[in-house]
DNA sequence: CGCGTGATTGAAACCCTTCAAGTTTAGTGG
DNA sequence: CCACTAAACTTGAAGGGTTTCAATCACGCG
């Protein structure tokens, strides 16, 4: 039970068996199927969301129906929109599930108590935010800087084992491309790949 | 003398006017002249720099030499390759100013002593950093999700001072497009606001 | 088996880039 | 203060990458 959510701790803020079992009265156990949300646009969210396992996505609908996805998480990542918690404003975005998720929610008591008891843990929740911010960086200038094609191996290198369990279309919807370009690009791949 | 940088720090931080003169002992002032680096690709960036008055860029160079323009740092402004200070990483980003420039160098050393002396220091900079989240954020999204009329709308509304001051060709690195692209999307803004 | 979702493919259209030329603006030195 | 030059901005035409729309194919699941 929570063998992810344990070890994370464990191994990333040097917490000890007996805090982590004191502070886990705090945190929510929810199962999510497949599809179900956690958070929708105009609500104010208040958890952060540590995946279990499964997998959920974070997007944004455009003015024409259409989805950007801007993070995914997979089993052992943070998802949560930080501007909407720490702003305390409504959320311009959503929060779904690709596939069947268990998910710990944590809220701001759980931060203040993990913050008073384990010493190490605010230094760790610093290192969250810098590396946040070093992803969405590198993301921005990717995003700048490089094509279809370019996007697409990056993204491949840095998820691979994403890139088996996402539909094509939500790949391409965080590349920032169509479905169809993305096939085409793959194919064009698996063509000047096939002479070597 | 550094009048922005004090009324910055009293106005944000909560800091009283004795610590501010202690703690000014621990920074570094320089003038920078337009044209010239506070940071190269390469280097380990180890100040964060506080932009007095000036203006300076942040910006990458892709491996076709094309400039990409990550973020504008005017006076009252922060501007740092988070990546690589927090991670002792080399930069893979440029910093250089558009303007003469008198900047404040801030060391790990400032981060401490600050944080020791003023209790309400470390929760403003935990406020910078989620706010700088929250505005990567949305430019993904914007790149994601908006053409070129759109991304400059959005800039001038955002940054409606900043526009005067920098060249077009920086806003359309910005924008992740030509010069040219941004010459004719403001030339076709101005057809259809003549009609008004 | 049939349905729905996702992936592929083709053709046309579109947005943007590229390249080249011309115009305007700004800075510098005589 | 004007003349000169470089840089920035504009404009046009051609081309490229991507989207759009539509049709087809592949697959999993009730």
């Amino acid at each position: 039970m929570l063998q992810n959510f344990k070890n994370y701790l464990l191994t990333h803020t040097q917490i000890t068996e007996s805090e982590y079992s004191s502070l886990f009265d705090l945190v929510e156990v929810k199962t999510i199927l497949k599809g179900e949300f956690l958070l929708q646009k105009g609500e104010h969210c208040k958890h952060s969301f540590f995946i279990e396992n499964g997998l959920a996505r974070f997007y944004s609908i455009d003015k024409d129906g259409k989805e950007h996805i801007i993070q995914f998480a997979p089993e052992n990542w943070f998802v949560v929109d930080r501007a909407s918690v720490f702003f305390n404003e409504p959320s311009e975005y959503y929060i779904d599930t690709i596939e069947d998720t268990t998910a710990v929610f944590l809220d701001e008591n759980f931060f203040c108590a993990a913050s008073e008891t384990v010493s190490f843990f605010s230094k760790y929740n610093e290192f969250l935010l810098q590396n946040h911010i070093k992803h969405l960086q590198n993301r921005i200038n990717l995003l700048l800087s490089a094509q279809a094609e370019e996007r697409y191996l990056k993204f491949i290198k840095l998820y691979p084992d994403l890139t088996l369990r996402i539909p094509q279309w939500m790949i391409a919807s965080y590349l920032g491309i169509t479905p169809e370009s993305l096939s085409r690009v793959r194919k064009e791949l698996a063509r000047k790949n096939f002479g070597r």
